[in-house]
DNA sequence: GTCGTCACTGCAACCGGTTGCACTGAAACA
DNA sequence: TGTTTCAGTGCAACCGGTTGCAGTGACGAC
């Protein structure tokens, strides 16, 4: 039904090999022959098959890019980004969203091998060890996630756990509550340890709270829990998160930031348009988006050269949901 | 070097069509040399590659969506319903953004065209004839967009600018403005065509302003248009315009709902968050996702029948950007 | 005039599967 | 015992391209 390259060579009055020639190597086949070729394609509405393609070159000129849940805002940008940069580079991304079911990610991982040339694992929340046992079907990027021996794109979420809690020491926060997210984040731990290792420095004591679902909800579960902490600041592993405990904490009558502060993560734009808005530490999706298709496709093109280690740093913006910390609060002697 | 059914045949002492009809047609193979052959496959991790089947088969048990602007939190929440759905039906949906492009469009439909059994267009910004051209090469179901001749699922966004216009003259309002989406958006015609009868049949004026990019940008941009306008009330074409509206009006000192009520459309997740919260026409994303795969699967899975077109409802969600219109406000004659 | 070179094109095998058809042998039937 | 029947398997062509190799003929060099 759809014309193939034999319709075309038939009507061409040349062998097939001549017209899969006139596209995928122009230069060996004769200027004349080729436009007619090309005539008679353009006439019939030829266009490759790619897949058909891909079965005999091994490239398909995909990515595909997996991500854990497309409705946080943190991703799209990142989307668009990796999306942008892979078309100048004549590729195609598609995107796929695993629910935050790591048997759905791998599922879909498979699903990807054989039709894309690489994969772009955002915030994976598969084990190690299934990581390593699929990376010999494909090759990957990961991005939000350490794992060695893999190319990685990382957003130096330690730093900006130490930014954000220096912020709240800062404003005399001297009990701070951190909203952990998924166990299977890599970046939560990430933040976890760094935080903890600040307020120590800082003479502050720090309740790690959660696990939390990442989303506006796991925020407005975790509220009445971060009320009893007795925490006057709270980081949240994410924006939805600290979006959720805002608005839970609007609920229950508490003053955000005048009874407690609020630091998310990501900066996401609703961030910027709750009331008050938010302080988060922003993170260079952008720039990540970019990276990793950059590493991927080094990897795609060029499998001899060896993986990479990207870090982007992040930084803390300070909006409406920090204050000074209310009652008891120590004068620092500085 | 990846695993054929070649290998696995060998190693089992079999023909390369019984390893085949293991994995696609179980009952044709005795029940001993199934459990051998699946044994083998299983130790060499052999895993049939989609591409090459699909070259035979013409079903690849994937499905694409294109969408204008994954960055767009109104597409997200339909994507997931998507995906959700066809996954229960064993189908992969694969996402891929246009950036409002045309020509992006086009050239993705063409890349998906081969690799996937079956498109759906979300709020495509293509030409009527392009779509049609695209049609033949691949089967679509169209999303916010009505074509004929295509299987369309619709929200009831006329019934919604309806629901809105008709809330603004309930307050009041007797000068009303549009902020009209992108012009090759056809819902954004759809709106403005019932918005201006709803405004007509109540007695009031509807200035249209745009057209304008359907993002927050767009909004802020179009705020100085609109104190301009003279108008009361304000309807937007979605709820990243209203939000960029309520956004630049809030720094140049105009009281939302106060001096000017603003309606926005698809009831986003920002809109809830928002200061004032968004008064927005709900939209039933979800519904509509899995409405989409419906229509699409029977596209693809029974061609002969015919197209499908399913309208689905919307609802006016009132919060707190819209009250009673200021000053020479006309009380109503009842 | 012969030969080598080179640009161009055709041939055919191959990528990794699927599938209609033919073949085999054992069970069922007469 | 001879004939059907049928489950199970192999054979080979095919899906839509790509590519190494060989063949052809024109042309320049000797």
């Amino acid at each position: 039904m759809a014309v193939t390259i034999r319709d075309v060579a038939r009507t061409a009055g040349v062998h097939v090999s001549t017209v899969s020639r006139t596209f995928s190597a122009p230069h060996l086949v004769n200027p004349e022959t080729r436009v007619r070729v090309l005539a008679v394609a353009e006439e019939l509405g030829y266009r490759p098959n790619r897949a058909a393609r891909a079965l005999t070159t091994g490239r398909t000129g995909n990515l595909g890019l997996i991500v854990a849940d497309i409705a946080n805002p943190f991703f799209p940008p990142l989307i668009k980004s990796a999306q942008a940069h892979a078309r100048e580079r004549d590729y195609h991304v598609f995107v796929a969203d695993t629910d935050e079911d790591p048997r759905v990610e791998e599922e879909l991982i498979r699903t990807f091998a054989k039709q894309v040339d690489g994969l772009l694992l955002c915030s994976p929340r598969l084990s190690g060890r299934a990581i390593d046992r699929l990376n010999v079907e494909i090759p990957f990027v990961v991005v939000n996630r350490q794992v060695k021996g893999l190319s990685t794109v990382l957003m130096d979420v330690a730093q900006g756990a130490r930014s954000a809690v220096e912020h709240l020491l800062r404003l005399g926060h001297r009990r701070i509550a951190l909203l952990a997210g998924p166990s299977s984040s890599w970046n939560s731990s990430a933040i976890e340890e760094a935080a903890a290792s600040a307020a120590l420095a800082g003479g502050a004591e720090l309740a790690v709270l959660g696990p939390n679902p990442p989303t506006e909800q796991g925020g407005e579960l975790a509220a009445a829990e971060v009320l009893r902490s007795g925490a006057t600041g709270v980081l949240a592993y994410n924006d939805l998160i600290a979006i959720g405990l805002i608005e839970a904490l609007d609920e229950l009558g508490v003053a955000v930031p005048g009874q407690l502060s609020v630091v998310g993560f990501d900066d996401i734009m609703p961030a910027r348009v709750i009331s008050p808005k938010l302080t988060t530490v922003a993170m260079p999706t952008v720039a990540a988006g970019r990276a990793a298709v950059d590493a991927l496709l080094r990897l795609v093109e060029s499998p001899a050269t060896g993986t990479t280690r990207t870090t982007l740093d992040t930084s803390l913006v300070v909006r409406a949901s920090t204050a000074a910390a209310p009652s008891p609060a120590v004068a620092r002697p500085r």
